[in-house]
DNA sequence: AAAAATAATGAACAGAGTGTTGATTTATTA
DNA sequence: TAATAAATCAACACTCTGTTCATTATTTTT
């Protein structure tokens, strides 16, 4: 990612944050090539050395995205569900911080559901093996998880992320194992 | 509804059950006016009479089931959460059984992620009220139960809806309430 | 059953965006 | 400085769009 040079580098993060900008505006799909080079003022046929189309474009960026995912998660070889959860959890609140402006869009009304999709089927083939479930029943129960995780990291960017990750990490911890009967009456 | 003609009624649900047979392949954003009148052998002139552009159908369609939830939801005049939980569970799952085909699309991968972002509005507006949340972190919690729901919804689907709705609702109850260290060592 | 109203068709149109080309200019690397 | 790689510009045929209008078919009203 490093070894291109820097006008190859500079036109693409200037396409890429001015996808982002267009996204928080409107949906990819009214998104034309010809608009997202007349904003960012770059030559349409220049896109086209670097992406097929729009679509190819958000692809190879939520690619990028789970790159990063990639690493994170590698760093943790857990055993048993109980043991790292915490930490690792944190440090995915972590990487939604650090890639804001991205995952605000993506997962906003303009996003993509191929991403979120993507996304769930990659976290359930990462993290199936340390979970292990033994039921269909278990995959349901896994599948209720992994939304409402999404859904957490959804409500906390849209509520200004003024939570920290830990104080994030933490929450979700208590409402995956407990669940909400201890909140009601 | 059913006030308008035969004729009007067959072109709608000709385009609609073609649309979803071309959503079950690709994603809307590259399905086009003409490719859907061609299949549907119907003149595109006629699609305009109905509809915008593809967009503006399938947000018909989405509105059309919206009023259907609405319907469904109506009837309940929930007090406290945990008193009629099960049953309205219960009909929300039956009423995706109903619009089986229409809700496998529209949540698959070519799909569209503003109907997940109405959908969970929709029932954020409708809910609220029953749950009454007190604090901030209440917000995050449900945020965690409807995308949560909505993955149990997704999961049911995607392994051929073999449960009856009565089982899921029981299911989703249990996780919402408890969580799911019960069942981890 | 005939007349009036409504819906679908077919053909044609300008307009916008697409994806590709080849020649040229500009920036980077050796 | 020379060689290489990237971005630009203008031009191209092509596809789909959204709209029009005259015509045909179907439904509803009288």
């Amino acid at each position: 990612m490093e070894k291109v040079n820097r006008r190859t580098r500079k036109t693409r993060a200037l396409l890429k944050a001015t996808l982002i900008q267009l996204m928080q505006k409107k949906s990819v799909k009214h998104i034309t090539v010809k608009e997202l080079c007349d904003i960012a003022d770059i030559n349409r046929g220049t896109f086209y050395l670097h992406y097929r189309d729009v679509f190819d474009m958000l692809e190879q960026l939520e690619n990028e995205f789970f790159h990063g995912l990639t690493g994170i998660i590698d760093e943790y070889r857990l055993e048993s569900p109980g043991d790292l959860q915490k930490p690792l959890l944190e440090d995915l609140f972590t990487y939604t911080l650090e890639n804001l402006s991205f995952c605000r869009v993506i997962l906003s009304q303009y996003g993509d559901i191929s991403f979120f999709q993507k996304l769930l089927a990659y976290l359930h083939t990462t993290l199936k093996p340390i979970y292990g479930y033994k039921s269909e029943k278990a995959e349901h129960y896994y599948s209720y998880i992994m939304y409402g995780c999404l859904g957490l990291v959804v409500n906390w960017i849209n509520t200004g992320a003024k939570e920290s990750p830990s104080t994030m990490a933490v929450l979700a911890e208590d409402i995956i194992m407990n669940g909400i009967s201890k909140y009601l009456g």
